[in-house]
DNA sequence: GTGCTGACACAGG
DNA sequence: ACCTGTGCCAGCA
């Protein structure tokens, strides 16, 4: 059975909305609990739809960020407490994944069609 | 149908 | 820590 275009947009939104603060969650693991599509779905949605939600504490596996946002999410970082791996070079930026992962209640997922 | 692209993930070197 | 190649899912020319 397939997801509706906004259906799907909405779960995403819903699952990063979910995040508390100082934490993050990885594409990928957005998209398991979504139980739909990839981390390249996930991707696409944010960033079209990803504007109204907090977007910086949506990052890659390995805890790092693409360019463009790693300069306006850090300042994010900083306020919300969010684990950072110590830089090593400066303008670096990196979560600490091993405390900063989150995963939403298994209540919070998408499994209920509501 | 074929190939390219993308806010990705993972294994190698 | 860096770069490269391959796999992945969906959309589009």
């Amino acid at each position: 059975m397939a997801v509706d275009h906004e259906e799907y947009v909405e779960s995403v939104l819903r699952v990063v909305e979910s995040i508390p603060v100082g934490r993050v969650m990885a594409y990928g693991a957005i998209a398991e609990v979504v139980g739909a599509g990839g981390p390249r779905q996930v991707g696409k949605v944010m960033s079209e739809y990803g504007g109204g939600v907090p977007w910086w504490r949506v990052v890659r596996a390995d805890g790092s960020l693409p360019d463009s946002h790693r300069h306006r999410a850090r300042e994010r970082y900083l306020a919300e407490g969010t684990p950072l791996v110590r830089e090593r070079i400066v303008g670096d930026l990196r979560i600490d994944m091993r405390r900063a992962a989150w995963e939403p209640p298994a209540s919070a997922s998408a499994t209920d069609g509501s």
